[in-house]
DNA sequence: CAGTTTGATATCAAGAGGGTATCAATGGAA
DNA sequence: TTCCATTGATACCCTCTTGATATCAAACTG
């Protein structure tokens, strides 16, 4: 059974008629008739009753009919579907990210926008540390992830995709609470809430940076797993933390949020993929990606 | 876009080897690699990555081995459908029968048999009358019909299928009701209840032929439209009636059935197709049809 | 580094598929 | 009734696709 028999049959079957049915497939009429003669000895089946003048179907040529509508219908959408695949157009795409880029409003921007321009393409998102994101993204059950640098991992590449700078968090009864911006260095005495660094890869190890640039060494009071635990503990007065500018959506009365004079300190997040695993797909939305950086960058 | 070709690249995207593949499509490995590579030429789109040592697939790959399989499948189940079509074992069937016919039970089993033997047939029935059945045939809204003859009707052939004997109904309080059987002519002075001629050939006909048999001209009192009603009338007291014996299901406490002992009149029921339209479907329901009328007839 | 495996390439033979000419049957027109 | 036009089938030829054989090039194995 070849798809030429299915669509000479669908020709001769709508016309009723072999020469108009050759004239549409754009052949001459005996060879039609040898195919359509091919096509029922194969199967076996008579679909059309011929009298030499009118031609009919037969009840399994009104099914055969059918079905051959449906299969030619069938490729053809798997072959439009196969490309839009290969210009990454379609397809789907797994992301992972660290809990703390769920906050920034940054990824769910780039995800909105991406879907607008690509339809035919699902995502799916999960929350998962950066450890877990390298063994996703080496298992294939993840294609892309989102975290934050520095990387110790070889073998990957990385898109810069956000850059924002640290503010400090203060109790709400801080005296530098409500300070416009204040240097870093103002909180030599007080004690850090951070985020473990198995967590989020450059959270503790920013903050450390920052301090020693600014002068100091912190005394880490207390380490809590997720962002807003840190917030809760600054509010209770366990001390102050070192927080990307996106936690400022995550504010309430017990914190004040105080920009940083000197040193800036920027964190930075980035989308990830394993290298050498560029497909369309991820070409065009990695591109997405590092349009967005660069505009943001611009601007 | 050709089934050879979908057929071979499912082989070599199920063996990640176009050696093995060959093997199993019996076709030498030169002409394949060309196939295949015909194949991505045709849909644009890279389908394998071989890397002269080992055969992997491209995510469009992927999917177009999962939309192969499922067109050759559904190639499959077409050439299948339509060979049981041509064989009788599948297709669907327009049946119409007269409401008398309805009330016996030669039609439901029948029908139940036939399903048993052909699970793919659908069935559908429709209550009209001999009428409307023949108009129904004519335009192909029904393939077979259920009523009584005779018909004046030319170009159909007809199946005979149950042959009963008509019985007399009479009103509870009526002398004769009790007797296990009576002549026809005892029922002479009575007043008769039938139903009309257009709305079951053969019923209102075959009782006067059956009258007009014993020696006497009977007395139409009433014409009911439905055999219930016919009951319902003879139960009030109205007059007699001639029925088929399926009708004495319907019997209740006013009406008494009693056998005739002379004449011996019967009521046939036949399924009705027009003449010249025997598929193999209908050649196989009318198969059983006459099958079960025999077997009945000899036992 | 030699040998084996494996997909690609080149070339040839066979067969499938399309084209032209023609036939046979049917239905309508004269 | 007869003749002609229409339409699908048949016969025959030619081309191009497809498969087979021989061979190559690259890469993994030991």
């Amino acid at each position: 059974m070849e798809l030429r028999l299915l669509r000479s049959y669908v020709a001769v079957a709508e016309e009723l008629h072999f020469s108009r049915a050759a004239l549409r497939l754009h052949i001459a009429q005996p060879p039609l008739s040898r195919q359509i003669q091919r096509l029922e000895e194969e199967l076996g089946v008579q679909l059309l009753k011929r009298t030499q003048r009118r031609v009919s179907l037969t009840e399994p040529g009104r099914q055969f009919l059918e079905s051959a509508r449906a299969i030619l219908a069938q490729v053809e959408a798997s072959v439009s579907l196969v490309r839009r695949m290969d210009r990454g157009e379609a397809g789907h795409i797994s992301i992972g990210m660290t809990s703390s880029v769920a906050f920034g409003d940054a990824l769910p921007r780039l995800l909105r926008r991406y879907r607008e321009g690509h339809p035919a393409v699902s995502i799916s998102l999960q929350e998962m540390s950066a450890g877990e994101q390298m063994a996703a993204l080496r298992e294939g059950r993840i294609q892309v992830g989102f975290m934050r640098p520095p990387l110790r991992e070889a073998r990957v590449s990385l898109i810069p995709f956000t850059r924002e700078p640290l503010v400090a968090v203060l109790p709400a009864e801080h005296p530098l609470a409500g300070r416009r911006r204040i240097p870093l260095k103002a909180l030599a005495r007080d004690p850090f809430i951070t985020v473990p660094r198995s967590e989020a890869v450059g959270g503790l190890d920013l903050v450390l940076e920052a301090c020693l640039q600014a002068g100091f060494r912190p005394e880490i009071a207390q380490q809590a797993l997720e962002i807003p635990s840190v917030i809760g503990y600054v509010a209770a007065g366990f001390g102050v933390s070192l927080l990307p500018q996106a936690a400022r959506r995550l504010a309430h009365g017990g914190v004040s949020f105080v920009d940083l004079s000197t040193p800036r300190v920027f964190i930075e997040m980035a989308a990830v993929r394993l290298a050498g695993q560029d497909t369309p797909l991820l070409a065009g939305f990695l591109g997405e990606v590092g349009g967005i950086a660069s505009r943001k960058a611009r601007g």
